[in-house]
Formats: structure tokens, sequence, C-alpha cells
DNA sequence: CGTAAAATTGCAACATTATAACCTAAGGAC
DNA sequence: GTCCTTAGGTTATAATGTTGCAATTTTACG
């Protein structure tokens, strides 16, 4: 699901949410109130948000929340691998496809602000081909893009 | 010169410094003493360097620096295209081959820390993919990748 | 030259993002 | 229940980056 595109909103949460239960049934983790509600404050929409922000929600919901109690909930989130980091905006939006380990690579509309997965499989060919020309072994990326997408392009 | 090999670093210094100067000329823009001397402080090896690093070896050698003076430095290196921000590390470092836009992609070799730049070809190709396949139009792109340079996969 | 405008730097304070250390509480195993 | 592990609360602090304003230097130009 694209984000720049219509959708129903409320499917990519409940989506999202049940996806990281059964993550955490299947590896023996639990999935707390502090981390469920932090996932689901940054499953609101698909734009970035950054840690402060969400503590600044979670105070308001009545969580007795510092940073720590956030970061730590972003970093369970992380290494479960439904919530991803941007670096260049230090802030975290969800997964799209979580289950599986991969690397990370966002398009971010400089109009809507949303930030899409890049497809999985152009990351993995840039890393054979750099592999293939420069003998680079990449472990792990992170690729950040920003421009206008399809959607913005179109009604601007 | 890929950072991950033995070279004359002198030679990087010097060219960095001198292509530095000309595109200063060319625009009209002034190279002081701080400028030159964070440029070279960014230039002192192929590993990525954090701002506060900078000040500190300012201040060591008498610059009467804070962090403003380092971070506008810096600002003016990356507008004239000599320096690359890595977000994921919070780092500067110095730009192979300034002096035309280009989009930044860094190799980071976890073993040695050498940033080496990815040739803008590749990322122009993963560009217009994405633009085919997706439809982003994108204006600028950050691509960081960590792993094990060929230098330090042989002697390891 | 001399002066005004612009660019640069010095400086102090502050904002934002992230982590450390230590303790308490909750949940599960036996 | 008791022990052990994990999670969260709390305080303080570290690391990174910015704002605003005054002082200085450089440049432009009559």
């Amino acid at each position: 699901m694209p984000a720049s595109q219509q959708h129903d909103h409320n499917h990519c949460i409940t989506t999202a949410m049940d996806t990281a239960r059964s993550l955490c049934e299947e590896r023996g983790l639990r999935m707390t109130p502090v981390r469920r509600r932090v996932l689901e404050l940054v499953w609101q929409n698909h734009k970035p948000t950054g840690a402060y922000d969400l503590l600044a929600q979670l105070t308001e919901e009545g969580f007795n929340s510092a940073p720590p109690t956030v970061y730590r909930a972003l970093d369970f989130l992380l290494e479960l691998g439904v919530v991803h980091r941007i670096s260049s905006l230090n802030a975290f939006v969800g997964c799209d496809h979580p289950g599986h380990e991969h690397d990370t690579g966002f398009f971010i509309c400089k109009e809507c602000g949303n930030a899409t997965e890049l497809p999985a499989s152009e990351i993995k060919k840039l890393h054979e081909t750099l592999l293939k020309k420069f003998g680079f072994s990449i472990e792990s990326s992170n690729h950040e893009l920003t421009g206008l997408c399809q959607n913005c392009k179109a009604t601007s």
C-alpha cells in the first residue's frame, strides 16, 4: 500500500498490530501496553514521527513517561522489525512488511510528508551491482530519498 | 581513489583543498581560515568525523571556537559541495568529486571506518528505475551502506 | 582614501535528540 | 509463595545542533 495513495488506513493499523502481536508470540516476547501504544502512534499515519512527539502524546494520555520509556519501546519495535528509523529526520515510521530481515529504503515526499518503503528487490539489485563492481560486501543499508510522490505530483 | 586502499593521502588533501579554493573563486565566495581548517580536518582521513570532534581540534589549535563556528563552516562546505553529511553517524566526510551537484551515497566499512563514495552512475540508475516503476520523482537522496570493504575482507 | 553595506565570526544561551544509572514493580517458573 | 527475569519509573546527563545578537572584518563604491 503506497503511502501516497488514498487508502483505508485503519486496515494499515490493524494489520500492523496483528503482525506485531504474532511476531511477539513466535519469539516469546511481550507486547506490553506502552509498546503497543507506541506502535499505534507510529502508525497514526505514514509520516515519520519523532521520539519526543510520541512522548508528548503518551504523556497526554496519562502514561507516566519520560524519554527512556519511548526509546526503550522504540528499540524493542525496531528489533522486532515493525518500525524503522529514518536517520536524516531523527524520526520513526511503521514498517510495511515486517517479519523478515530487510534493509530499509524510504521515499519521503516533501509535499505530503509520507514515507513509503522502497521495494527490497531494488535495494538488493543495487547491492549486487556494488559487490560485483566494487567489492563491497554490504551487511546493511539505509536509503533515504526525497522528492514528490505520484499523488502529490498529480495534484500540484 | 577508493578510501579502502593504500594511497598517498596528502594527494587527497591537496586536491580537495585546491578544488575547494577554485570553487570559491568561481562563485565569489570566501575560503576563510576557519573554513579552510575545518575542511582540512575533515580530510585528515576518510573516516566520517563528528562536529564536536572537529570543534575540539579547532579549540586545541587556538581557534576561538564554539559549536556555531563549526556548524557554520560545515554548512558552507556542504553548500559548496566539498563535504557530505552522513546522517546515520551524525558525522561529516570530504567529497571525492565535488564541483557538480550529485546525490550522496556512501559505503562505510565497519572494520576500518572509511567511507567511500558510491559512483553517481549507480545511484542515478536506481533513481531512474524507481521513477519508472513507482512514479517517485527524486530530488535528492542519501544512501548509507555498511559492511566490509575489499581491503578489510582481504586482510581479515 | 573613507564610509556604508554585507559577510563573517564570537559568544551566550538554548533546543532537540538520546542515553546512563539505579531503583521499583510486574510476570513467569518452580 | 519465592526466586528470577524482564519491563518500566525516575533523575540526571550526554551528544548534537540552533538562535539571536553584538563585534569585527571584508568588500563595494563614491
